[in-house]
DNA sequence: GCCTTATCTTGTCAGTGTCAAGATTAGCTA
DNA sequence: TAGCTAATCTTGACACTGACAAGATAAGGC
């Protein structure tokens, strides 16, 4: 089972062992410096040193290098969240917080993987590693959530469902809108001081729950 | 100032007198057919009818094109946004909860023309009429919301401007996740008679502001 | 030591964006 | 009305891309 990838990187020329990973990788290499326009398969091809349709023997087609990518991306941010929830302790909204930080922090860390991980024009949802990891970062969502609000046994209640709908939305809305460099206008009209931690802190505190089980008053106007 | 739009669709040849627009219809037929990947200078001048170099005559590229097209979007969202003003009466929740059914319901009428209006390594934003209409859309929401909430005359308190980052991260979230099917899991949780509708008037009541000056109850978890 | 199979290369084709050069015509000026 | 200028549109070309087919190479099992 021994790869060329312990035979160092200048070993028999032809078959190169890890070429998988190595596309991977420089696909990744490729996105952060040039963005989604610079992932084409004979880029990739290129940066890793292959001939232009190696891509395809391991990824089907560019849709399926994609779509592989933005998969490793869905485990980053599912072991983000277990991360943070690690860090968190036990406090309910603690660990709500964290969960929204680990979001926020992972789209601003990899912009264009977050990007890529939500242009579903440009993936292949059907495709096994991108489905199953998609579904292991939503799992630990939702873990995060529940755990931050009381359960309620049997059916869930609008409420509840709605309350997760509105902790998603507004991380990866404020996320997207961030990365998109959207909220300049905002941004600028905070006192000195303030910038988008403190909005984000902010928005968490005010969705959280408080010791009377009601909302928190951070963004009550008054 | 006569131009060939009105002598009928079959006139001279040659010079087609308002090729700007059509390509623009063709181009957001397309869209919707088709996707963002259906957008390609060639397509959209096929569909027009006229040689594949024409469209570059009047956007120079296809990012000038795509731009020109996410400017009309804007442009018709700003329009939606004040047609629900409008309709609202002027109880400030009722503004909130309108702009906010707007923003949702634009998303969701024409889901690849919002999709595009937010896919910015494809578009250039210094492109004076997408600007423009970026900032139109921009002031009528940052309208909606500032009607919606007690203004304080000077700077503006963190409290504020978090309100309305969370109101606009809210609703272009949800738009975002449902337009892009990844709301499957927390729609099919809901209990029968429910669905996007039932979450998105549940997380803008949880948003608005009650009698007392606090949030409403909707999400609270009791 | 051979054979099957996976891996990677080479060659090719259609489609695309973009540029340059030319053809056509509208609108202005005299 | 005739001519000129500039805008509009076409034709042709080139480099790049994704995708496919066919062949070369080598790994691993028998």
């Amino acid at each position: 089972m021994s790869t060329a990838a312990d035979r160092g990187s200048r070993s028999s020329s032809y078959h190169h062992g890890a070429l998988r990973e190595s596309l991977l990788a420089a696909a990744e290499k490729l996105l952060e410096e040039g963005g989604i326009p610079a992932l084409t398969l004979r880029a990739v091809a290129r940066a890793a040193g292959v001939s232009h349709a190696a891509p395809a023997h391991h990824f089907g087609d560019l849709t399926g290098l994609l779509s592989e990518l933005a998969a490793v991306g869905f485990i980053r941010l599912a072991a983000a969240f277990e991360a943070a929830m690690e860090a968190a302790g036990d406090e309910p909204n603690a660990r709500l917080t964290a969960m929204g930080e680990a979001y926020v922090g992972f789209a601003r860390a990899c912009p264009s993987l977050f990007s890529l991980m939500f242009r579903s024009e440009r993936l292949d949802q059907s495709r096994p590693a991108l489905r199953d990891a998609t579904a292991a970062a939503g799992q630990a969502l939702r873990a995060a959530i529940a755990q931050a609000q009381p359960s309620e046994g049997g059916a869930e209640a609008v409420q509840t469902i709605a309350r997760a709908t509105a902790l998603w939305s507004l991380v990866h809305g404020f996320s997207v809108l961030l990365i998109d460099n959207r909220l300049g206008g905002l941004l600028g009209a905070l006192p000195p001081g303030n910038d988008a931690d403190t909005l984000l802190g902010a928005m968490l505190d005010a969705i959280s729950i408080d010791d009377r089980g009601g909302m928190n008053s951070a963004l009550r106007a008054e």
